[in-house]
DNA sequence: GTCTATAAAGCGATAGAC
DNA sequence: GTCTATCGCTTTATAGAC
């Protein structure tokens, strides 16, 4: 196998998909190496303050993505309906019936949260505004806008442990799919 | 600090404290002996398999307690509303304002799942339904009271994520009140 | 930019004295 | 039942050759 010049974007989907599958303290820089295929002096050379790095590095990777597939239509709402079936189609798109964690949901139950609080607390509270917003051009009131918002994605965060823990996608498909019809309503 | 005999049985709320604070991999006999005061010897004494027989035990143990508390009312329903209103009450009071991480989520979410995944199955899965059958006493049509069921525990879930993302217990305390209101409703 | 070698510390687990 | 000492391994991180 041999390897080319890599860069630093290439590999936080790997990144990803390791913490997301082992957690932040169960990734370690041997299994990183496996999956991406560089040695430890590699990863260094791209993440010099080591693990905590890479994983900032893909808290903000998915942040941005997260901006432009779900805060992006929810900010600029021709149709706010539109907008919400985009968020939902987008979530349960990314998540694979629950199947892919998100890390920041992950961070935020584990033992390790203390370092990304910030990011965690961030993103959880800009998703939430913007989706408050939409529900208010939607015709709800401000405060039940908010707890709506919030419970939506409380549902959605929930309905991934459930999924996890029943080993079951559509439980998180059908979860995703009541959520968008409770924000329609 | 001179140490008495210990009993298993006192270990577990030490224990589940480890493992709710730092997760599964996140726990290690250093700190669970720094915690329970005990020193490798006697940790193996009382789980001679190691840390995975301390997690499977703290795991039986919440179960014993979900038990009695929430599923005992829940499945002896002299008034429905009355048992779901219990079931909000033990679940806020356990989890303290979502402080208390349920190390069931934290093992759904987390990269050791698989030896826990009989355990996190049954778990949910027999709060799921002892849950539909009160909302069917309620009155709600079976399929319905599936549905409402597994959406109301993914809320109490994903509020303990999105109450330690903002660090926030009142944002625990108040999903868990519209859970119940719904419920009610 | 990538590698191997290695350091230093911590890990889970065991042995054996008390 | 509890401890200390220790084993063998893995961990994160660094150094230095290429």
């Amino acid at each position: 196998m041999p390897r080319q010049v890599a860069e630093r974007t290439d590999l936080l989907p790997k990144l990803a998909d390791v913490f997301r599958t082992h957690g932040y303290e169960g990734s370690t820089l041997g299994e990183i190496g496996r999956v991406t295929g560089l040695g430890k002096g590699s990863l260094y050379h791209f993440f010099p303050r080591g693990k905590a790095e890479m994983a900032e590095a893909v808290l903000a990777d998915i942040e941005s993505w997260f901006e432009v597939n779900v805060l992006g239509p929810l900010r600029h709402p021709g149709d706010p309906r539109r907008s919400i079936r985009e968020m939902c189609h987008a979530i349960d798109a990314h998540h694979r019936g629950g199947r892919r964690v998100c890390p920041f949901a992950l961070f935020a139950l584990g033992g390790a949260r203390e370092p990304f609080a910030p990011a965690l607390r961030r993103h959880f509270q800009q998703w939430s505004e913007a989706l408050a917003r939409v529900l208010v051009l939607a015709g709800r009131g401000p405060a039940p806008a908010r707890t709506e918002a919030a419970d939506a994605i409380a549902a959605i965060q929930g309905a991934m442990v459930l999924a996890r823990a029943a080993d079951d996608p559509r439980v998180f498909a059908g979860a995703v799919a009541r959520v968008e019809a409770r924000l329609l309503a």
